[in-house]
DNA sequence: GTAAGAACGCACAAAAAAGTAAGTGTAGAA
DNA sequence: TTCTACACTTACTTTTTTGTGCGTTCTTAC
C-alpha cells in the first residue's frame, strides 16, 4: 500500500488526497478516521481536551489502557498532528502530551459523538432489553 | 461480563445505566460507541443515510467490506436499535436495511466526524509529509 | 536499603477482528 | 441448461489488536 506503481517524481501524500470518498476502499480518509476512532484514540482525545497531561496521568485518566497501548495510540494521534508531545530532558522523564488545533477540533467532533452515546445509552439499553423480553 | 452476581431481580439494563462515564473501565457506552466507530460501523451508518438499501447494494456501496462482515456489522447495528431490517418472505429473498430514529441521530454524528475528517485530510497528509521531509 | 515512580521500548502470547471459500435453494436470464 | 442474483451462514485461516511482563536510569520517600 501507498506504492507509486507508475513510479515517476516522489509523491506527495497532500497532493495527492485533494477530495477522497470514505466509501471507496483504499480512501485514505479511512486511515485517519481509523486512528480517531480506535478503541483508546477515542478516549485519549477527550481526555486531553482542555488539558495538558503527563503519561502517567493520562493513563490514570482513561480507565483500562495499557502502557504499551497507551504509548502506541499516542504515537498514531502524534503522527496524524492531533496530539503535541513535548519532552524534558530531565530524569526521572518528564513528558507532556496535549492537543494540537487540529486536534482540539478533532476532539470536538470526537466528543460530540461519544456525549450523544452516554446521553442515549438509556434508549438503546431499553431495545436490548425489549429483544431480551421479547 | 454482565453477569449478575448479586443474582437477585432479573437485571433490567435501562435501569443500571442511567449514566456512565466514558473514561472509567466498563463503561456500558463504550459497548455501543464501538459498535459506532467500527470499521464497517461507520460506513454503514453512512451509507444508509437517506436511503433504504438491499443488502447487496449496500454491499456494493460501502466499498470493500465482505459479506460476512456486512452481516456482522448490520446484526450489531440492528441489535443496538440503529438499523431496521425488513425481510418479505420470498424467493429469491429480499430484505431491506434502514435508519431508525435513534439510527439517523447517531448517524449524524458519525457523519460530522467523517466529515471532517474527509475536508481536513489535507492538514493531516501535511503533517505526514513534513515528517517525510524531516 | 529498598521500593516506587517516571516514560517508555521490546519480545512474546493471547484474543479479537477480518478475510476466504463454500454451501443453501430457487427463479429468471442467456 | 448452465449461470447469476439474492441474503445470508458456517467453517477455517490470516491478520490485527491488545495485553503481560521485563529492562532502563535516576530520584525521592519510607
Amino acid at each position: 500500500m501507498l506504492q507509486n506503481a507508475s513510479g515517476l517524481k516522489p509523491e506527495r501524500l497532500s497532493d495527492r488526497l485533494a477530495r477522497g470518498d470514505l466509501l471507496s476502499v483504499n480512501c485514505p480518509s479511512r486511515v485517519v478516521l481509523k486512528h480517531l476512532t480506535s478503541r483508546w484514540g477515542v478516549l485519549v482525545l477527550i481526555a486531553l481536551e482542555g488539558e495538558t497531561l503527563r503519561f502517567s496521568a493520562l493513563r490514570r485518566k482513561v480507565g483500562g489502557v495499557s502502557e504499551r497501548m497507551l504509548a502506541q495510540t499516542l504515537h498514531d494521534l502524534e503522527h496524524d498532528g492531533f496530539v503535541r508531545r513535548v519532552a524534558f530532558d530531565v530524569v526521572p522523564p518528564h513528558v507532556e502530551y496535549s492537543l494540537t488545533p487540529l486536534g482540539i477540533e478533532a476532539a470536538e467532533k470526537v466528543r460530540a459523538l461519544a456525549d450523544w452515546v452516554e446521553i442515549n445509552l438509556p434508549r438503546v439499553a431499553r431495545v436490548w432489553d425489549e429483544r431480551k423480553t421479547g
